[in-house]
DNA sequence: TCCTTGACTCAGA
DNA sequence: CTCTGAGCCAAGG
């Protein structure tokens, strides 16, 4: 626990991420800066530094999200899952299986078709 | 107080 | 398409 250098307010930003990640649709996944852009940024925190690292942000929260978040459909950029290791990746991938998401070979997944909001909506 | 690491992303080869 | 390197802010030791 440092210093309060950051208000408060970070702690919402997580709630925002958490709460963003609620509205992804089973069967659909969402990547980090996905929604990082769709959440605003704290205060105090610059919107350009917050583009670049928000992704990170993410991670963070969803590493102390909630059970009742499905911080599963959350996945990088590439369309991979980065958990570290002993994660539970495998869980990821069950969960993304079992709810329709199809894996690639290279335990890869298709954003063009699972990427929410999809290019159909 | 300084240094290292991180559930990421972008650009270049 | 895949691999490598650099950048970003914040937290922990």
């Amino acid at each position: 626990m440092a210093r309060y250098v950051s208000p408060p307010n970070q702690l919402d930003f997580k709630q925002q991420v958490w709460q963003c990640v609620r509205q992804i649709p089973p069967g659909m996944v969402a990547t980090y800066g996905q929604i990082a852009a769709l959440i605003s940024a704290p205060t105090g925190v610059d919107p350009a530094a917050y583009v670049s690292f928000g992704a990170r942000w993410v991670g963070g929260a969803m590493k102390n999200c909630p059970e009742d978040v499905p911080w599963q459909r959350v996945i990088n950029s590439q369309g991979k899952i980065s958990l570290p290791r002993g994660g539970g990746e495998e869980i990821q991938r069950e969960l993304l299986e079992t709810e329709g998401v199809q894996f690639d070979e290279r335990d890869r997944v298709d954003l063009r078709r699972y990427r929410w909001p999809g290019p159909g909506l």
